[in-house]
DNA sequence: CATGAATGAGCATTCATTCAT
DNA sequence: AATGAATGAATGCTCATTCAT
């Protein structure tokens, strides 16, 4: 894409997209979607505010947009893990993968922070579909994780599902506490701490 | 409540601040803060839109007092497991209060959960003592608990303070899904699950 | 209503909805309800924008209040004529009023002209009972009329629905046009217009 | 239509004009100019919006030309009443030529009667124009029907200025009305009606 | 203590119009 | 001859806050 032939109005079309995505994702992930208002973003983005309009239709949709946009991007990392033939270094690829995304996109986790167990949200359909395919991969790596498990039933009353939400819950917090409260502490030091999860299924 | 015409005039005064921590409460948790205006919780609460601002003095100050009360709740009930002679029931006392907790006030986890990590919140002073706080409690209880543990460095690289911070989480996220996507999910479900980040530990 | 112990913020309440009302139906009038901001109105009834939604809830709502308005003073006018013994008198008596009452409230009658056969109206429901009970109220006076006139049918094929519908048509247009390009000509010059109309009655 | 590498290029050039009057008329009619958007009417005309400008330069400019196309028509149609050698059948021509001219561009006579007496109307000076030509048609013919009534003068005080006013109102609304209130009605029934206003003159 | 009418800054959204292609 | 991305002024509406009573 861009500056075919370069000419004056260079890189014109889906341009203004993405830079209204940047820009959204920076401001909203700072002070929350109600706090900032369709003019700042385009102001940001260096568009004027016709063509959010133009380009979204409104600011439900974009924040709608921003949102596949992350999944889309997130669920392309977990993948990785998930096929790791050890369950339990797939996982640990899972989360770290996971809280380098988050440190990348930090609006996208703190939107979904924000959103996901508001009852009435706007995007509440969207967000729990998300949820549920995050929750579903993760539950799935826990059964291999239990299965390998030879003999005793580890923890006999202990629900993969919870537990996958768990951890879910936990990297989210984790990776978004990182950066806002403790920039100083590691990946892997939060790594380990969500792998303390499983420490009962081994 | 209500009484119009009841004996000895009691508890007015506060009566109408309670009836709008009630109805804020309700209101904010379902939709979020930004999304109930003042006129909507005046209405709710049975009472007009000047008496918000006779008790509170603004919204922002409703909500910082929302913040307060709902905490010094919290903490009342987490002393009972901080003191609990053996650290590991102590915590699963801690955790089990903190789900029953949010089950009662399920819009006060909701207003924390999404204010917490945004950076730029109008009430992140009060947020981040109250984050302290807890965790700080957490990791206390964490450290008797590894303390107890005879010889070999259980995790060696097991950062306390993450870990506490994980099962924070953990246990926020957790009360609150339980709520809006897993009616039939019990407590002790979740605790085991939260406990399980200990297991390492023991 | 008003002035009670004439403080210092003189009239205050309802006032306010009185001058809207009257900033309205010039302005209204004037340039048509789709030409007219909100602002203009506030503006020139000198109250503040948010005091028209307070009073009336949204532009639309003040428009409806405005028919309902204007309706009532006309029907209260037309009165005098449906009751007189003579219906020739009468219908002559409530043409006249109708021509002065669209005199007097001039934007009245045009908002009706605009909106009364605009299919997709907002108003198109509230419009359709005050054309109804207007045409309704003429074709009981043609029907007076017309049994007076003793023997031959006067005209054979002549639909007083029809008719009546033409003399509502009628008074209207020429009500507004005699306003708007003939301010020399006569209320009774029009009477006499509309009143040939049931020459053919007599 | 449509014809994409079509034989001989037919149509072409005026081709889009055409799409956009028909598509004009049909939405201005049914929600009134300001209610409708030059975006729908371009996507409704299946053309671009820039298509729109090319062609007519702007949204008033477009309607303007809504406006002469249609009185254009009407005039072709009402030429066929204004030379009939009887006056009475000649009017009655006209009067059944407009209510079905009604019938066929129903969007016409509803912009018409939306603007005539809106005095602030951006096309106020054409309308003016249109509604003279009308009016004056209307008034020779009532010439020649009142000098054909030999003795009395029939309606001493009758100005028939104003009659023609009454009966071009009363048609333009009848017409309307028609199709909007009552479709059973007939052309004749409406006729009859309009031409009731003339009994007086015979 | 409590009320509710009034305010006005701020917001999301619409839309006629322009212009580079 | 036609397109459609981009614009920005204007609009209807919301809402926290004030204040006279």
């Amino acid at each position: 894409m861009s500056e075919t032939r370069a000419p004056r109005t260079r890189v014109r079309a889906t341009d203004s997209k993405h830079r209204l995505f940047t820009a959204s994702m920076e401001l909203i992930g700072l002070r929350g979607h109600h706090a900032v208002s369709v003019d700042e973003i385009a102001k940001a983005a260096g568009v004027s505010k016709g063509t959010v309009y133009y380009n979204f239709g409104s600011k439900s949709e974009l924040i709608a947009e921003l949102f596949s946009y992350g999944v889309a991007i997130l669920f392309e990392r977990l993948e990785k893990g998930v096929n790791d033939p050890d369950p339990v270094k797939g996982l640990e690829l899972m989360v770290s993968e996971s809280l380098e995304f988050i440190a990348e996109y930090p609006s996208f986790a703190q939107l979904w922070i924000s959103e996901q167990w508001q009852s009435q949200s706007e995007w509440a359909p969207a967000l729990k579909v998300m949820r549920h395919e995050v929750i579903f991969l993760v539950h799935q790596i826990l059964t291999r994780i239990s299965e390998n498990k030879s003999q005793a039933a580890a923890a006999p009353s202990l629900d993969l599902d919870t537990l996958a939400t768990a951890i879910f819950g936990a990297t989210l917090i984790l990776g978004r506490d990182r950066l806002v409260f403790h920039p100083e502490r590691s990946v892997q030091d939060c790594v380990g701490a969500v792998m303390a999860f499983t420490a009962a299924l081994r």
